[in-house]
DNA sequence: CCGCTTACTGAATGGTTATTCAATAAAAGT
DNA sequence: ACTTTTATTGAATAACCATTCAGTAAGCGG
């Protein structure tokens, strides 16, 4: 569509001038081909991105892409992958630096998903981007598919060990899928809404799901009770 | 990628055997094609449909399309479009057909996203599809926004309805948000799992959560009381 | 049966894009 | 210094794709 397109995104260890034609480690070059690889796809989508935009977005040559990736079809599967990890890794270290109670446990695995440090515009559109095509491509689906397996059951273990501490009605299973549910729409919301939702605005969103479907754990604002309340074994609320 | 593709969509009017070659009315065609092009949609993804897919799957000439629609950019804005309002006279539908009190309503508006009629594997894809072109296609964004902006406000009005009616802590904007975001998540669910994850399924845990966060209006299952609940005013639940 | 409108066709066009590869040059090894 | 390895370039290539349009024929009013 249009050409000549400003880059935000600087990578990641050079500050230099002329950054160019000076020969960089494979490791350093497939990761900036990558992070340029996201801008694209934030800014122009998963159709307009082309070769020629990741190449220019780096600044380097044509071939640069072929050389490293071999096919675009390879790049964009990496790229998903590289973000996959990141994922995982900034919920793994929110849950590691938790308190080790429940609902601290909790509170860090369903916050870590709107995190400063991956809720941007920048990785929620370039992921939607991979996403709505994962239908059709097995590769990203299986790859998406394990990523949130993994999650998905940690949150589930919490869910079930809350339900025991305080005698709760519900299928630790279905409120699993809820509250992922609920995460993922609110992904899609901050994208869609273009700048009027803000993260803070979900995260109080979730907050407050979280103290009403978890009363014992959370206060209706959603702030942990940290204290083991093993007092109730008995009913439902 | 690969090609010969067999259409599984049949058109609305027509069950005779040689389909083509006949003429047909204006909108008649444009509403074929654009079947044709959730089809391609739902099966290739964006990046991957083609004009000469769409008439392809329509069974006509390379040529029909920008006779009907002018240019692809204008296929997919009507295609969207024509989702846009199937979705928005489903879940008006629902509501018109549902008992008037406060729970049935909430049940019919929660519920009509997951009926059979539009949540099928083929409307899910194709609208992730153009979803994720939305963010770099103001035209896309605004149209969904508005689509968006209806049901929410319908939603929050109810759900405004039973705070008053129960006296339920909750703010009921943060409580539609968390309704909302649940359903486009559970849509996004049953989109990347191929087929494991059910529309049911996925009804099981809309009815749960209406059941743990309005306890004065749902059964823990989900099932509407329908009894005007007018007794307890008072303080949280 | 005759014009006239309207729907439709499909080959031609031109622009875009992924991919290849021969040439080049920076490092690393010796 | 020189050889080898490795990274990078950018022009050439071939495929693909949206769009155009001159031509064809179906329906229709007369």
């Amino acid at each position: 569509m249009e050409r000549g397109a400003i880059l935000q995104h600087e990578e990641e260890g050079k500050t230099d001038a002329p950054p160019a034609r000076r020969r960089e480690s494979r490791e350093k070059r497939r990761e900036q081909l990558i992070n340029a690889t996201i801008d694209s796809l934030a800014k122009r989508g998963y159709a307009a991105t082309t070769l020629a935009n990741v190449s220019d977005g780096a600044k380097l040559s044509r071939g640069i892409v072929n050389f490293h990736f071999d096919s675009k079809e390879n790049l964009l599967l990496e790229t998903l992958q590289y973000m996959s990890d990141e994922y995982q890794e900034n919920w793994k270290a929110r849950y590691a630096e938790s308190a080790p109670d429940t609902a601290s446990r909790l509170a860090a695995l369903v916050t870590a998903d709107l995190d400063r440090r991956i809720c941007t515009p920048r990785t929620i559109s370039a992921w939607f981007a991979l996403m709505a095509e994962a239908k059709s491509r097995p590769a990203y689906q299986k790859l998406v598919w394990e990523r949130d397996a993994k999650y998905r059951g940690r949150l589930t273990e919490y869910c079930r060990k809350a339900k025991e501490e305080a005698g709760y009605a519900f299928d630790p299973e279905i409120v699993t899928a809820a509250i992922y549910a609920m995460q993922e729409g609110l992904w899609l919301r901050l994208m869609l809404s273009g700048g009027d939702y803000k993260r803070t605005t979900a995260l109080k969103v979730v907050k407050e799901m979280l103290g009403t479907v978890l009363p014992k754990h959370f206060t209706p604002e959603g702030t942990p009770l940290s204290h083991a309340s093993k007092r109730n074994t008995g009913r439902k609320q």
